[in-house]
DNA sequence: CGGGGGTGGTCTAGATCAGAGACCATAGAC
DNA sequence: GTCTATGGTCTCTGATCTAGACCACCCCCG
């Protein structure tokens, strides 16, 4: 384990910490700021619209395209909601269609880095992943 | 920015490459590791429940308290689902009645340290999120 | 002996969410 | 005139989630 991953760790038991106090209470788990984002990138489409938007701005149909298997209503849904999270950043241009740019803000960027690290991680250890599943319904079928 | 930022950008930016090459054939996304994992990610409890094991092993009623607001069904889904991906090992005491045990196994623990970043960003960014969103909510009502 | 509580779940019914695809007004290219 | 493209919205259907009843088992308390 590198320095970084231990520094990592001390602070994620902090964060575990601070998340018990939270689950005891489930009535107000809409407080909870982990809990609160959590919930959001619990929504399939964010992180992959987030890393869509990364190299930089895109139009509608662009991320449409790009993303390729997520249907017009849920690219709306989730842009419109990244965009009320303050993620991303909504710009109009008058000409005739519209053109409208979907950009990332600087919260939006920010949030790239520990997702980075969420599929780096996906990469690294997918083989492990799909062998456990192999394992797993090789001995219950 | 730190250079660890630094280093996982570059990173990133490479994991980006990557996805890349998947998001042009919608009909392989199944294959595509991060799209994988994502889908995993994108489930809700799966998260919150890794989190809940950290301390150490769990028992099921246990993990149901502890959570909250999980129904069992969905508890035992997660579970299953988590132990199928090799994250989880489920082991079982044969007492009258039967205890489960739940606990985290290497693959499982190895995910808790990008998992963490993201809460340690969730709870660093929480207030700007629900400032962005008081804001949206004005401006449209 | 008769509850009441805790074990680890399963099952069913209802709510909520996601996806496919039609539809709209507009306009440029063919 | 028709085909394309723009950025969406709308509806219908199917998947997913939730609440809560239920089960077999056992212990403890009276």
């Amino acid at each position: 384990m590198t320095k970084a991953q231990q520094g990592n760790l001390v602070a994620v038991r902090g964060m575990l910490d601070s998340v018990a106090q939270w689950t005891g209470a489930p009535a107000d788990a809409g407080q909870c700021p982990v809990r609160d984002v959590l919930d959001r990138v619990g929504q399939k489409w964010t992180l992959l619209i987030l890393v869509a938007l990364e190299p930089g701005p895109r139009r509608f149909s662009q991320l449409h395209r790009q993303v390729g298997d997520i249907s017009k209503r849920m690219l709306t849904q989730t842009l419109r909601q990244l965009e009320r999270d303050g993620m991303v950043a909504r710009q109009v241009f008058p000409t005739k269609p519209p053109a409208v740019e979907y950009s990332l803000t600087d919260l939006g960027r920010s949030a790239l880095d520990p997702i980075g690290l969420l599929l780096v991680w996906a990469d690294r250890h997918h083989g492990a992943i799909r062998a456990a599943r192999a394992r797993f319904d090789a001995a219950e079928g």
